[in-house]
DNA sequence: TCTGGGGTCCTAGGACCC
DNA sequence: TCTGGGGTCCTAGGACCC
């Protein structure tokens, strides 16, 4: 191949950032498949519901918010992705659409057994997201790349019940157009393989540019200003102009596309770098009580998905997002760093109060906060800080003990009087199905009526 | 009177993804 | 009622140092 875009003197192109632009130049090259599970939440219900096969089903946010996964029946009645739940009741009622909570537990279960079939067919994987993963399948060539991804549709769909799609290309980008394309197509076995192409014009010229992977809202409107309107006039447009615009993360697109490999196969799990927990209100918030019970709230969850994955946290962010009528949200935040990394539920609270404090002004319309928590590191390798006075063993031994009680009897039974007891601020959220793993919640929340 | 150059680290904000 | 919630990466700009 003549294309280089690596040589380090072309200064036309690469600045010094751009030099990560492409990586694994010298190593073997990979033939990417990525595996999409079709409307996963909705499969994973009908696994376990048959009866749902056929009908039209929509699967809810966790809070009720809105609506984030849809069958096929569901789309076809215009139901949108992401749509806020009380937009789309009425269609929902006249339909008789199926109408789901999340259940996260059970979908990560069944995407961990999807995963464990594909570790059978390449040891080279990324998992990418619960219902997508990237396969290396270079060296399967000769059994014909699209025959052994129909092998592992079926075997999938067999073992599982989940039913699959699988785009095959030499780069990310191009195998997630594959992807989009054979879930559209019929006829295909739920497979495309663009390495069987000898030209990608034709199927690049009826993708929208911001139907690709990496180009969003904001890169395709700029895109579309300067007449780049499919992913074909994207693969052939100027380098320098695509630079300019969308940074060097656009510059690998385009390369992405032309099938020059940027974005390598992640083969080890990344380690987290942050915890985010953040809720809208149900209705705008204007006391400093509501919001101080709320971020406590927030802060005490977070400090247990910390402790769940053995992590503390060196600093702590709090947020605060306000809109008036009619205007842009804006968002406000402080940030407080530790004397040495914690994951005690105190601390945290504590920490996000005194944010929360210095956020706040009297008369602003707070309609959602959060708390994010960043600075990981393992709990086993926090240097112990002789100055910052806590009694770490003794927070420690009181910490496991809250969540050995709340591991049994249900999150939220032990909490801390900082979060609230009525919790007015909550979302509604009247459509939930009922809480089956957490019913000391319902019971306190019955209580707090009284 | 006028005021180097280069490097690192950190942070806030933007954009994107599922 | 009037766009969710949890993540990652990139970039520009400021602080600081030699």
């Amino acid at each position: 191949m003549s294309f280089t875009p690596l040589e380090k003197n072309d200064q036309t192109i690469l600045r010094p950032s751009s030099l990560r632009l492409c990586s694994g130049s010298a190593t073997r090259s990979s033939i990417f498949a990525l595996v999409d599970c079709n409307n996963f939440y909705v499969s994973c219900e009908r696994v376990f519901n048959p009866k749902l096969e056929g009908r039209p089903v929509v699967v809810l946010s966790n809070n009720d918010g809105v609506v984030v996964a849809r069958s096929e029946e569901a789309k076809a009645l215009g139901i949108g992705m992401a749509i806020p739940f009380f937009e789309v009741r009425n269609v929902i009622q006249k339909a008789g659409v199926e109408v789901y909570s999340s259940n996260y537990t059970l979908y990560a279960d069944l995407s961990r057994r999807v995963t464990s079939i594909l570790t059978q067919f390449t040891p080279e994987l990324e998992i990418y997201s619960i219902d997508e993963v990237f396969l290396n399948l270079s060296g399967f060539e000769r059994t014909g790349l699209a025959e052994y991804a129909r092998r592992i549709v079926q075997t999938v769909k067999k073992w599982t019940g989940i039913p699959t799609s699988i785009g095959i290309a030499p780069t990310k980008v191009l195998a997630k157009a594959a992807n989009r394309l054979a879930k559209k197509t019929k006829g295909t076995g739920g497979v495309i393989d663009f390495t069987s192409f000898s030209d990608l014009s034709e199927p690049l010229s009826k993708i929208e540019v911001g139907d690709l992977w990496g180009v969003g809202p904001q890169s395709e409107k700029k895109l579309k200003e300067r007449g780049i309107e499919t992913a074909l006039d994207l693969r052939e447009a100027d380098d320098k102009q695509i630079l300019k615009l969308l940074g060097v993360v656009g510059q690998r697109i385009v390369f992405e596309l032309r099938g020059v490999s940027c974005l390598p196969l992640g083969l080890v799990r990344q380690v987290r770098k942050s915890v985010v927990v953040s809720r809208s209100f149900g209705h705008k918030a204007e006391k400093l009580t509501e919001l101080k019970e709320a971020v406590a709230e927030y802060a005490s969850q977070a400090a247990e998905r910390l402790r769940g994955e053995r992590l503390c946290a060196g600093v702590l962010t709090v947020f605060a997002v306000t809109r008036a009528h009619g205007t842009p949200p804006q968002t406000h935040s402080e940030s407080a760093k530790f004397p040495a990394p914690t994951d005690s539920t105190p601390e945290l609270i504590r920490a996000a109060e005194r944010g929360i404090e210095k956020i706040f002004r009297p008369g602003w319309p707070f309609r959602k906060t959060g708390v994010v928590l960043t600075g990981l590191v393992p709990a086993g390798e926090v240097q112990a800080d002789l100055f910052d006075g806590a009694n770490r063993a003794r927070t420690r031994r009181l910490m496991q003990a809250l969540d050995a009680v709340n591991g049994e009897l249900g999150p939220g039974l032990l909490r801390y009087a900082a979060t609230g007891v009525k919790q007015d601020w909550r979302m509604k959220s009247e459509h939930r199905s009922r809480r089956y793993t957490t019913r000391w919640e319902e019971l306190l929340e019955a209580a707090a009526i009284f």
